[in-house]
DNA sequence: TTTTTCTTGTATCATTTATTACAGGGCTCG
DNA sequence: CGAGCCCTGTAATAAATGATACAAGAAAAA
């Protein structure tokens, strides 16, 4: 049977909305209900139990069967999931490419850029609706507690976005560290973890093997562990006190930082606002010391 | 319960999403994990069955019955079956979208994320258009030259980007350096400096003393330097052959970094697709030197 | 009209899936 | 440091769903 092959992917038509009108020929009077009820309801009508399916198309169980069977599947299971790919394929594409598209479709190309820069909007977007205030407003609350050690620890790409984090807490707050360097050199920092350090992680798609190790032992050790990373959850989820999760998706070889840039943005504002009086005279001491004398800078 | 009726039509607050993010606060930490698998991939991961989403999320089935329930729902049948509905009305009509925007209008002060999102975004927006394709072309074109030394360097703050980008050019291609440590150690960079070398600089609003210096000696030596500045334009201007300009203003004490990450991002999916072929065998050796024996994944 | 073939639903079976009870383990508070 | 509570996953259970065998009925051919 050749045909199984055709259930693992789409099959030779893309569509199975395609295949029925391609095979609609090779239908019974009875099975044709179900096809049309389908197509009249695609494709919510078959994401529905096979009974169901059937008394709304007022056919038996067996014939929906059968009919998924000449379409070329051989369970009914398969064919639920190769609508929901269809539909999801579907909804997510124009929902990324929503304002421009009118303009565009008019000749020219989309410049790359554009299309970069609509697919990074769209990440935004949908990271800043899977953060919730709440667990945003208890990380402010945690990285604002002057009295509790910071560690700050990214991957190879990750990194940047850790260091940059670390830049603004370092002048912030007091009592933050950035853990870099080579991994052999991280495990001096664990000797000091105690419960009240916090670990602040970044870690997405191709978890690293050593930050994730590195983490669990400073959640071993009582650390209250705050985690960045993707849609897909690094492993570290499993010790994370707080979790925090960005889109990462853009039409690149590589993953975009950016959702999670933003949330490390948000949370610098709002841990300087929150901070304010104290964060005001580090600032001009910090000031004071790097241009001694009167220099004009406009 | 009371709430058991909420199963019948839409509940108190329209769509799941709403639900969870509302009732954030009473989920416990794992309950969290479906709930931002959901939130990111809405509503498809829910449209599995209890087992498929509880592995994509990493928790056990219970967990996942237990969020069902406290989302208000008396069965995950139920559940499923309101995702469809959303997922219907949703697709049916396109103008029924964006509910946010329009929901938020009436009244309630938007959140802190939500504001800081809508003002990068409206970064974004600008920096695309202030950014043109030939420039972007011209840079793509000069870093993707194998033959031409890079260096990269960055501020206080920038550095963080310019480290970024590094680790991607690095990757990428060989002869690439960034260029960090303390003030005193650059200088050294600067003797091997000639005529073939391109520098890349960073550096925005309080413009620092320091790097300026930096790139107008690498530019006196003949160095092609690239700046990524602010609106306002570095002083590094006045040297540098190319120039992309990002937005970096939002409601914040500090600037924000992330149109000029865009545009590094951008730069690196596109170098990384015109040196594909190279490209491609590099990260597989490198995969090979970091995973010598048979590991897998996740 | 009779025979044959194809089609379709009923009833049953097997499998998957949701659900629930329970026990181990971590966290917190005294 | 110890008792209690609240989570959370394991494992057993119940329910539902999908799949199948079979027989009745319709249509077509002889």
């Amino acid at each position: 049977m050749a045909k199984a092959e055709q259930e693992a992917g789409s099959g030779p038509h893309g569509t199975i909305a395609e295949a029925i009108r391609h095979r609609y020929g090779e239908l019974t009077t009875t099975e044709r209900k179900p096809a049309q009820t389908l197509l009249g309801n695609y494709p919510f009508a078959g994401l529905e139990t096979v009974a169901k399916f059937a008394e709304r198309a007022g056919v038996s169980g067996p014939t929906i069967l059968r009919l998924v069977a000449k379409l070329g599947y051989s369970g009914y299971a398969g064919f639920q999931r190769e609508l929901r790919d269809e539909l999801q394929a579907q909804v997510q594409s124009p929902l990324t490419k929503r304002p421009d598209s009118v303009g565009e479709a008019a000749g020219r190309q989309p410049n790359f850029l554009e299309s970069f820069g609509e697919a990074v909007t769209g990440n935004i977007q949908q990271t800043l609706e899977s953060v919730h205030q709440s667990e945003f407003d208890a990380v402010v609350e945690l990285l604002a507690d002057e009295k509790r050690p910071l560690y700050l620890l990214g991957g190879r790409f990750t990194g940047a976005v850790a260091n940059y984090f670390y830049q603004h807490l370092h002048t912030l707050r007091p009592n933050a560290q950035l853990i870099s360097g080579h991994e052999s050199s991280w495990r001096n920092y664990l000797l000091d973890v105690g419960r009240r350090h916090v670990l602040v992680v970044f870690d997405i798609r191709r978890y690293q093997h050593d930050v994730i190790c590195f983490a669990e032992e400073a959640a071993r050790r009582g650390a209250t562990v705050v985690l960045f990373t993707d849609q897909w959850l690094s492993p570290v989820s499993g010790v994370a006190r707080h979790m925090l999760t960005a889109r990462v998706t853009v039409p690149s070889s590589w993953d975009s930082m950016i959702g999670m840039f933003l949330i490390v943005e948000a949370l610098i504002a709002r841990i300087s606002e929150k901070m304010w009086p104290t964060v005001k005279s580090r600032v001009e001491e910090l000031d004071r010391m790097l241009n001694p004398p009167g220099r004009d800078g406009e």
